[in-house]
RNA sequence: GGCUUUGUAGUUCAGUUGGUUAGAACGCCGCCCUGUCACGGCGGAGGUCGAGGGUUCGAGUCCCUUCAAAGUCGCCA
């Protein structure tokens, strides 16, 4: 086997596979890459090979050259090779149209094999069916495919497109440490032992928030960075313990100078890459607005089915469901699936109260008018006049599915009507992965209250600030301040989020008494933060894009692993390096950790 | 931590109320083939049915435990 490879000495590639055309014709050229596929047929054997660039036929003719042609009947899918030869224009009948290459073809003079290969445990072609643990146990071939390649050089592009734009707008790049202070707060920590002081620990970063504010009363005035940051919690499609944000940050701005650089951004980015034009100013949507339509702060505006208050009109039905969910505080609420009642058996009815169930709604009202015929679940329970009531206020007509949810929360009701129009677009397919539909949501709440711990926590972080405009409700009625707080939401993911930070010192530790934190504490955590900010902070506000999301949406990915080299799994562990692992009790003592049975 | 789904050849899957030697396609190996490009034709190899235990005369199929993967709720300042 080994004697069988042979050196690249004195072959010295000319051009990539996928670059060459017709033009080229009659040129000696070298090419290397990975054996596609092999086609004998007799005395002709045709190969395919493949580099990034894509793909382009050799040709190998046994009258023309014995050895040569025995040769490349020996090569096998994989193999990497070396080739010298000639660009020859294929004959008319022999072009193949869905090859960029498809009219010409290599006649090969000089073949080197550079390393053979055995048999993958799958093809490398786009279009595989191979489940994903199998992709990403073998992750190295995987990346091999062409789709794989070209999500991974469509991120090095978007990431070239962005430096360019910060570099242009004036922020300077600064990197900020991977070993930092532990926050307890927030998304648990990966924690790092210090060798070198037992028993201490440092944290991998969730974010580069406290540096990024501390340069800007350094005076760098304007920062940007790519930076990796680790959350230790549990993974979904969209969400990887380690991912890479752009992160910013703006001195002497507010709100709207962040989310205008924001926008500018996006539609510089998606003009570059995808020749996309987003156009501006992008919609605006304070945070309650987005709630109440949509029952998300991360809406998909590519289809309608809003949110439609029913409370009023049922208050006084004899359906207890309603009225009971009414009068203890909740509200009654529906979305209309216009135009496709005919769609939804009871069966699929059904199916969605099993979807509600799975995120603690109780269940589904529905009325259905089809070919003007209505039936409903709940139509025993109140007289026609309520029923034309409700069918007035949510524009109920022939052909449409009302879909109706109860509840004592607000929330509840809020947020399963908000996931059920999510869930109805995409059976009814209305989704289309090329349209881009941006929302910028302002006005978050400053405080989120904590029902498990009867406390309010900060929704965004304790250093962002509230409007000014709502400071007088402080004391008095917390849960109604507003923050100068802002997400980028794209097709119903957020994209990234951002806010305009306290500068203040004093408003500093008011905000960390009402978010129960004292003195002592407030020290203990932020003392360095605290102490910076007396010796003078500009205003600053800035932002931070999750650079793996924004990828899986613009090459139309479902999943971050499609964008990510070499992603984790659902429980956060590497199937291709079999990490986390055991480490050897040297290594332990060394770090003076034990490991509890 | 909870819920749902999945696990059978290298890969993707089928496998009936529990019943003979577990099948197909693609891939792989061999032979034939001078214009293929998802080449074609003929032949062949390939299985701990995720693992362990149980019920049974008999288990891929039923039960229990466990491992792994996907989605999701909680969680993600």
């Amino acid at each position: 086997m080994l004697n069988m490879t042979e050196t690249i000495n004195g072959l010295k590639r000319t051009n990539y596979c996928g670059d060459l055309r017709k033009d080229d014709f009659n040129k000696e050229i070298i090419l290397t890459g990975w054996v596609q596929r092999r086609r004998p047929l007799g005395g002709l054997i045709f190969i395919t090979l493949r580099d990034r660039t894509g793909i382009i036929q050799l040709v190998f003719n046994e009258e023309k050259n014995k050895t040569l042609f025995d040769k490349a009947y020996n090569l096998r899918n994989e193999f990497i090779i070396g080739v010298k030869g000639v660009v020859k224009l294929r004959e008319d009948n022999a072009k193949n149209d869905n090859m960029e290459t498809g009219d010409i073809e290599i006649e090969v003079s000089e073949l080197r094999v550079l390393s053979q290969a055995e048999n993958t445990p799958f093809e490398i072609l786009d279009n595989i069916t191979t489940s994903e643990e199998v992709r990403l146990k073998y992750r190295y071939l995987d990346l091999r495919r062409p789709e794989m390649q070209k999500n991974l050089i469509f991120r090095h592009n978007a990431v070239r497109a962005a430096r360019e734009f910060f570099y242009e707008n004036n922020f300077i790049e600064i990197d900020t440490p991977m070993l930092m202070k532990p926050t307890p707060e927030g998304a648990r920590d990966y924690l790092v032992p210090s060798r070198l002081h037992e028993g201490k620990f440092y944290a991998l970063p969730q974010s580069p928030q406290l540096y990024k504010q501390l340069l800007m009363l350094s005076g760098f005035d304007r920062y940007f960075q790519f930076a990796r940051c680790f959350r230790d919690e549990d993974l979904r499609a969209d969400r990887q313990p380690e991912f890479t944000q752009i992160d910013f940050e703006m001195s002497f701005v507010e709100v709207d100078d962040v989310l205008d650089i924001n926008q500018k951004f996006l539609q510089y980015l998606f003009k570059k890459t995808l020749n996309y034009d987003v156009e501006l100013p992008i919609q605006r949507m304070p945070y309650r607005e987005a709630m109440s339509r949509f029952g998300s702060d991360k809406p998909d505006l590519r289809f309608g089915f809003e949110i439609i208050d029913i409370s009023n009109n049922v208050a006084n039905c004899d359906f207890s469901v309603f009225t009971n969910a009414v009068s203890n505080g909740g509200s009654v609420r529906a979305i209309n699936v216009k135009g496709y009642a005919d769609k939804f058996s009871r069966k699929a009815i059904d199916s969605l109260t099993e979807f509600v169930r799975g995120i603690r709604a109780s269940g589904i009202a529905w009325c259905k008018n089809v070919n003007n015929e209505i039936s409903c679940s709940f139509n025993k329970f109140m007289n026609q006049e309520t029923l034309d009531d409700i069918y007035k206020q949510t524009n109920f007509e022939n052909g449409d599915l009302l879909l109706i949810i109860a509840d004592q929360k607000n929330s509840i009701v809020l947020s399963s009507l908000g996931a059920l129009r999510v869930e109805i677009a995409k059976r009814l397919e209305l989704v289309n992965k090329n349209e881009f539909k941006f929302v910028l949501i302002t006005e978050f709440p400053f405080l989120d209250f904590d029902e498990e711990n009867n406390e309010y926590v900060a929704m965004h972080h304790p250093f962002t600030s509230p409007m000014i405009e709502d400071l007088e409700y402080i004391e008095t009625d917390p849960s109604r301040v507003r923050a100068k707080a802002y997400d980028v939401v794209l097709n119903g993911v957020e994209l990234g989020s951002g806010s305009i930070r306290i500068s203040n010192p004093e408003l500093q530790s008011k905000m960390f008494d009402l978010i129960g934190l004292t003195k002592e504490d407030a020290n203990e955590k932020f003392g360095f933060l605290i102490d910076a900010f007396k010796y003078g902070a500009p205003p600053h506000g800035g932002f931070a894009f999750g650079v793996d999301r924004l990828m899986m949406l613009m090459v139309g990915a479902t999943s971050l692993r499609d964008v990510i080299a070499f992603p984790k799994v659902q429980n956060a562990s590497e199937l291709m390096t079999n990490s986390p692992t055991n480490v050897d009790n040297l290594q332990l003592n060394e770090l003076n950790i034990s490991i509890k049975k």
